[in-house]
DNA sequence: CCGACAGTTGACCGATCAGTCAACTTTCCC
DNA sequence: GGGAAAGTTGACTGATCGGTCAACTGTCGG
């Protein structure tokens, strides 16, 4: 039963501040929603903030699972980002008919809000932005190599450039509330590449 | 007096909210902070939430001045765009020196937060993001008249792209709590309009 | 069967919060 | 100067919040 409540306690929890943000969801709706008292949170968790770091994880986790599906090497590299951006959508597309509004990225928003709570926790989320950069970036070196994009870019560079350029059109997402919105970031992921604009 | 104290209000608060979020920062904080009683407050404003929205306001306002300022026609449009992220990452430095730590973008981080508190808030935050993507909007269709740009692109799209960009840029200053995250914004910028590197 | 310990309970606390209110003061216009 | 309206005061409320705690339960090794 250990892990198993620890567990159901994050997911929850996730859900909850996904449709909203950490500070709006209280650890009481947390608990009531996981169906455990106050005492077992906090068996678990030294403070709400840690809660909070632990979502962050838990949803590095599942962008993960997206990220490695989506840049699977069954398709060329840029083929790749584009089907993650599609994946991406579908996500949110899928937690506005969940929660009836348009969520920003479960990373990006959390870690907005965390990134003001101390160091401690913009470690965390510029630890989580490296591991999701690291994608792009091999992804941009195998299209140099494969000659799809100038093999002058810094790959680093470029990757952090896209990773930005998609955060900001989760936002346009969130503000419009329409995950259609995030799609339309794909022209611009090409041309921050100078690679054309279709096929890979 | 009238006008004043509610000025003062809405200064303060802004200055408040800006350094966390509209939720960390309570209505006392602000009373306190303006030298104001509660009751105020609240005989100008009729909730917290009006409060967010008139320092959401408020916030275009001095972006709207940051922009017409670096948009001013006395360099070609595509320096315009330069000028105005140096503007801006300028901004975020002097407020990490007064805060700090390095905030989100003054408009985006507000709007997000607010974006999730009905679509009151939402329709607020598209109108200002319209009137935010209309002065890249102009510069980008002088840039084509000129012959700066492909004048194939649809000058709104583009615009829209860039604005996106830029808030990417901005989680990514607060993030890594340096501002200068926000200057390396423009080689992209200048890559999702097909521009030159340099010079315009 | 026992003792230890992880997990669970639920009442409880002190603090804080958004918002209220009736009384007071100032301003301004007739 | 008088009276109404606008602005201000400061105490107050009811709710909520993060976090605590001592006692209880189940489990598992010896």
């Amino acid at each position: 039963m250990a892990k198993d409540t620890r567990e159901r306690i994050v997911t929850v929890a996730r859900d909850l501040v996904h449709g909203a943000s950490l500070a709006q969801v209280s650890t009481e709706d947390v608990c009531k929603a996981a169906g455990v008292h106050k005492g077992s949170l906090y068996h678990f968790f030294p403070s709400k903030n840690a809660l909070g770091a632990a979502i962050l994880d838990r949803n590095w986790d599942l962008m993960n699972a997206v990220l490695q599906e989506a840049f699977a090497d069954d398709v060329g590299p840029l083929a790749r980002i584009d089907r993650f951006v599609d994946s991406f959508a579908e996500l949110l597309a899928g937690m506005r008919q969940r929660m009836g509004a348009t969520p920003g990225c479960p990373l990006g928003g959390l870690a907005a809000e965390m990134a003001g709570y101390g160091d401690d926790a913009r470690t965390q989320v510029t630890r989580i932005l490296a591991g999701w950069t690291r994608y792009f970036t091999a992804a941009i070196n195998e299209a140099k190599d494969r000659g799809e994009i100038d093999p002058g870019v810094d790959a680093g560079e470029a990757a952090m450039r896209l990773l930005a350029h998609l955060q900001g059109h989760a936002l346009m997402a969130k503000a419009y509330d329409d995950p259609e919105a995030l799609r339309r970031a794909k022209p611009g992921l090409r041309m921050l590449l100078g690679a054309g604009p279709a096929g890979g």
